[in-house]
DNA sequence: CTTGACCTTACAGCCACTGGAAGGTTTACA
DNA sequence: TGTAAACCTTCCAGTGGCTGTAAGGTCAAG
């Protein structure tokens, strides 16, 4: 299989692929005597392991970690927890994080009347000199 | 003011505010005789404009045009509202997206025990073939 | 035999900074 | 007065995770 229908069955681009070859992520793909790149069930089914890791949230370097866990026959699932519970922690304050900013977007919309006058609470609030947010 | 004093004022770093200014996001700075910069109360001010719009989610082209109309005496506070409500819906698909990767992660860490074994949901979910999150 | 769709490598660019090097200036203190 | 620390300056490189583009090789269809 070439790379653009390994693309296709994982669900990351073709220049994803050689990138994540290229930073040592996945193997080395075997080479067809054309040169182009071949991949096996086995391969596309790494390739989708990172694209369902990633959309989850992981980086590349956790992904890299749940990677070598799912490639490890000895492996302890307390390990991928781990790093499942942490993600989670991340993403709740991130959600937080956004949430609050959120709010504070419609607070200043609801105070602005958005005509075509000048009068602006959103601009006036971003004027002011408060801290918080991001 | 140096800029070490504007920075603290203002919420951002001596390193960003010669950024944005390098990026013409703000005025050059007046310039002292041994060449540092100077920032006034009004530099001060709109460093912090920058810095709120930052902290509630708009991206530097965003930041710049708030900051026009922040200028703009003869401006239309509806452009101001467009921004705001635009940013609104962006970040509230946002929140929805990383809900459901917190949802997912979740899902997966209830399935995994979580041991010194092998065997792991987190895993095997991860490996298998399903679509969707980010 | 050509066209177009694929593949290859290599390098630049994106965002919004941050870090570091190498040097000039100012301030505090012994 | 000397000097050390804390500022300031410019310039260049690096971050993450790709994406775009250029310049070229290969392959299948008509």
């Amino acid at each position: 299989m070439n790379i653009s229908q390994a693309a296709q069955e994982s669900g990351l681009s073709a220049k994803t692929i050689r990138y994540y070859e290229e930073i040592q992520l996945i193997a080395p793909a075997a080479r067809g005597e054309n040169g182009y790149r071949q991949y096996d069930r086995k391969a596309v089914e790494e390739l989708r392991f990172l694209a369902h890791a990633r959309d989850v949230g992981f980086d590349l370097e956790e992904s890299r970690q749940l990677l070598e866990l799912q490639r490890d026959r000895s492996r302890q699932s307390r390990h991928a927890r781990d790093l499942v519970m942490e993600k989670s922690q991340k993403l709740q304050q991130r959600i937080e994080q956004l949430v609050a900013m959120q709010a504070e977007l419609l607070a200043m919309a609801s105070r602005c009347l958005g005509d075509e006058g000048p009068d602006c609470a959103i601009l006036e609030n971003l004027a002011a000199g408060q801290e918080g947010g991001e």
